[in-house]
DNA sequence: ATTACAAGTTAGCCATGTCTAACTTAATGC
DNA sequence: GCATTAAGTTAGACATGGCTAACTTGTAAT
């Protein structure tokens, strides 16, 4: 028995377009992370002048030894630099892809609060979601958010 | 030296609130799964009258042992009911939850469609996009894509 | 009734991301 | 300059979510 399935009916939507979805839901995951630590990296130095380990674990919410971890992935990825006992830096493709991320970020946070959400949830909310955002879907919330 | 910081600046966020806005995007992971489980479990079943594992690995795009054993922690969860080399069927909580994801899934996508995206990049941008939406910015999405 | 094939399961591997505990290094203050 | 303490690292545990390979079960067709 393949999909028994009465023939006349409209397929809703085929397994196959679905599986990409997923698999591209996954993928997002799989980068969300990395982009997250840039896009702070990127603030603590601007704000700070170097981004410590510490700070990094203070925002993220989690311990030392996890973003230890993190980072080292990041620098096998080329993404950060770092030294032992050293702040962290980013790398140019570490920077670019930060950028890119708090241009992306700044978008969905703009496009919430136009819609009418207060900024701390638009922030929140902008967290889980940036990283889903196509570019096309990007688009759409900056000229919504652009809107006079 | 705890954070070198000019004192007069005003802080951009602070280190908590990030912290927390993260912590929730990866509690949000975690429900991810199982939500996207129930809701095309409960979808296979309407469509087919039952939701069989390989119809399942099929659109989620995994293998087949990746379904058995996620249908194990939902069993485990009490959201899904399952017999050995049976289809699966839900519980009243799977059921509840399913419903409440797929409206959730529907607003998500109307707002895209509404917003002017294309049905096909709407179905996509929204599975990574549904989990990551609060109450309150649903209930936005929602009025927007109600919007005469 | 047997056989053959599709579906389901089990076992075991790997990477990731989290943690705690224990240790090392660096910097600060006296 | 030495001791204290904060920051960083290392080691090791655990859960999750993927995979492949090999086995079992169920069913459909001859």
């Amino acid at each position: 028995m393949t999909e028994t399935r009465n023939g006349d009916e409209a397929e809703p939507r085929p397994a196959e377009a679905r599986a990409k979805s997923f698999q591209a839901v996954r993928e997002a995951h799989r980068n969300e992370l990395a982009e997250d630590y840039v896009e702070l990296i990127a603030e603590l130095i601007s704000q700070f002048g170097e981004a410590r380990p510490v700070d990094i674990a203070a925002r993220m919410g989690v311990t030392a030894p996890t973003v230890a971890k993190t980072l080292d992935r990041l620098a096998r990825e080329g993404l950060v630099a770092r030294a032992p006992y050293r702040s962290v830096f980013l790398t140019p493709e570490g920077a670019a892809l930060a950028e890119a991320c708090l241009r992306r970020h700044e978008i969905v946070v703009r496009f919430l609060v136009r819609l009418g959400l207060d900024p701390e949830t638009a922030e929140k909310d902008a967290e889980g979601i940036e990283h889903h955002v196509s570019e096309r879907t990007l688009e759409l919330l900056r000229d919504f958010a652009d809107q006079t």
